[in-house]
DNA sequence: ATTAGCACTCTAGACAAATGAGTGCTAACA
DNA sequence: TGTTAGCACTCATTTGTCTAGAGTGCTAAT
């Protein structure tokens, strides 16, 4: 259910039983109250009749092997991103979501049926909402998808409206301008070919193998035969043009309160491209991501966790949406949101 | 060139000259520095040999009169929201733009002739970036626009999605679920006679009038075209889904140093629906809007100016852009920036 | 191996004093 | 009569000092 980044990923060899049970308390009582935690609390909380004493050594151990570190060295003690990673993958268990928020997710994402568009900005806030923290959706990339259909429009005399249906019923539509006056009827022509042959193809080969058989065709050297190709290159020329949504910025103030790591983080958010590229990381992964911390490439979002999840359509992965928050988040209520919110978002595309 | 706020506006007569200028160097100074600014050091920056104490007397003039205020008693003055708009009205001259960013300007606006919705981001994206604010533009009313075509498209048994072609080449588009199956070449019929018909009514009276008609005609109580009204109904309600593009939340940061005024701005860019109706505030009117401080209905908003500008086609307001910043912005530097923003991408929309 | 005890460290908060920018008022001045 | 110098006063900000409290590490006893 959780991965991690493969190159910060540490063989996760459970520890010494009061070690694991130590370090799962600290972690957790950290997560609740935000408050370094100290021995003599934390006694209190084990409730095993060990002496804070005892717990002052354990601590000790745990700091020496990465687990826990010091704001300063009279205060208690906080978990590292190692720490975060030992409680995500051993202790951690998942709070399973209520029926409600199941309800709310399930019909947040059916109720938008006014295209991709809507469903992902919808798909964000909701994120956002049932979270607390910043939801981040990214589009589906699109040169992964197999299409179904394909209509040119004439908008104009050299402005043509291209319209990609996808096998899962995803709606592509740019305009392309075209160096020479084409009829609607050669339009229509074209696409009924297109349709014809290449449907079932992915969108990558078509653009490779589908040109190639057209200009190899039977027809070859044909003048109108030339346009078509000229044609479907441009309509097919994707450019991959990735979108990303971002919502509940807001909370982030709630969640640092360093103005300038606020600053530094909004601007972050606001550098979609870099986003877009840590989103499709863990895009080959099965299940929930959770990237916390320095495990972050990215200097600035390193006090945070990414909590990602894909959504798919027919076992293809199209993109990913999940949240960022602060590492001391409360994983086990987030992650199961971010994981049924993306199946809930595949099955709503599927069902598109 | 400058509008205001009406239920607010004041008659903008202008002060008695030394009272003029003083207010005006003050106003100026304030924005320069963001300091509260004294007797002392403007008596210095005036130079016209007026000593401190003079001018102290005429400050407490213009306080009593509402044009400053003071953060406390042993602080310089600041201007009130009346002060800045005395400023913005009567003082202020506009830095006419350089050539270089009038070309940043018309290069952005051209680049994206990927559709409406990519012309409208990077604009939002300009706005930021060359104001330093948060950039916000709505997207165009399009009941106001008129129609140029219309294309039905049947993607699956019950499912079509329509194009919509405005006069002004803004492609519009949406899926409709329909309870009946249609034929394409049904479909294809409907959108020929509808385009013959209608094509130069405004979108509003094409829902009435063109359904009325059509069920009126000769072809009365046939099955078909009961279908067709059907059909055209849908196609034509198109709930006025106004988008609200915003970008460079970051500059929030920068300008406010109150952690929970950065908070309630941020929750109220993320009110999408609320910023709409602010945007469209001055919607009639011509050339650019300034909405200062305590002008600003929105009682969040009230420590920002907000400076927009509508966007057109052919003299019909489409939608409007601006910024939102602190009320000690640099306006002469602002104002011109939307003004040709505005100007560039209504060009771009009519050339599209 | 565990624990109690103790000296030590460091932060956060409270308080006081000093600083300094800026004011309002009054009386003198041109 | 309008302007100015002078002066006492106000108040936010800064600096320094002190204390309380939480937590630690180390040592010696159990």
């Amino acid at each position: 259910m959780t991965g991690n980044n493969q190159s910060l990923k540490k063989p996760a060899a459970s520890l010494e039983d009061r070690f694991h049970k130590i370090l799962c308390v600290i972690v957790q009582s950290y997560i609740e109250t935000t408050e370094p935690v100290g021995s003599r609390s934390l006694s209190k909380i084990l409730d095993l009749g060990i002496s804070p004493a005892t717990i002052r050594n354990i601590m000790a151990d745990l700091t020496e092997q990465g687990f826990l570190e010091q704001p300063h060295t009279s205060a208690g003690r906080v978990p590292t991103y190692k720490g975060y990673r030992y409680f995500v993958d051993i202790c951690m268990g998942q709070t399973p979501l209520s029926t409600e928020v199941k309800r709310v997710i399930e019909q947040a994402v059916r109720e938008s049926s006014q295209g991709l568009v809507s469903l992902l900005t919808s798909t964000c806030q909701l994120l956002a909402g049932l979270t607390q923290f910043t939801g981040i959706v990214a589009s589906p990339r699109i040169s992964q998808t197999r299409l179904r259909k394909v209509e040119f429009l004439k908008i104009e005399e050299r402005r043509i409206y291209v319209v990609l249906i996808t096998q899962s019923n995803m709606v592509l539509h740019k305009i392309i301008e075209v160096s020479e006056t084409l009829s609607q009827d050669f339009l229509n022509s074209v696409s009924a070919s297109l349709n014809r042959q290449f449907e079932t193809e992915p969108l990558d080969d078509v653009r490779e193998q589908v040109l190639q058989s057209l200009s190899e065709s039977h027809e070859k050297y044909n003048q109108l035969l030339a346009q078509a190709v000229r044609l479907s290159r441009k309509a097919f020329d994707l450019t991959e043009e990735r979108q990303l949504y971002v919502d509940g910025q807001s909370f982030i103030v709630k969640e640092f309160n360093d103005i300038e790591k606020i600053q530094r983080l909004l601007e972050t958010l606001e550098e979609k491209i870099t986003l877009i590229g840590l989103m499709d990381n863990g895009m080959d992964e099965e299940g929930v991501q959770v990237t916390i911390g320095e495990e972050n490439p990215i200097t600035d979002l390193q006090t945070c966790s990414l909590i990602t999840a894909n959504y798919r359509n027919g076992g293809i992965v199209l993109g990913s949406i999940g949240i960022l928050g602060p590492t001391r988040m409360d994983y086990s209520r987030v992650i199961p949101i971010i994981d049924y919110t993306a199946k809930a978002l595949s099955e709503a595309i599927a069902n598109q």
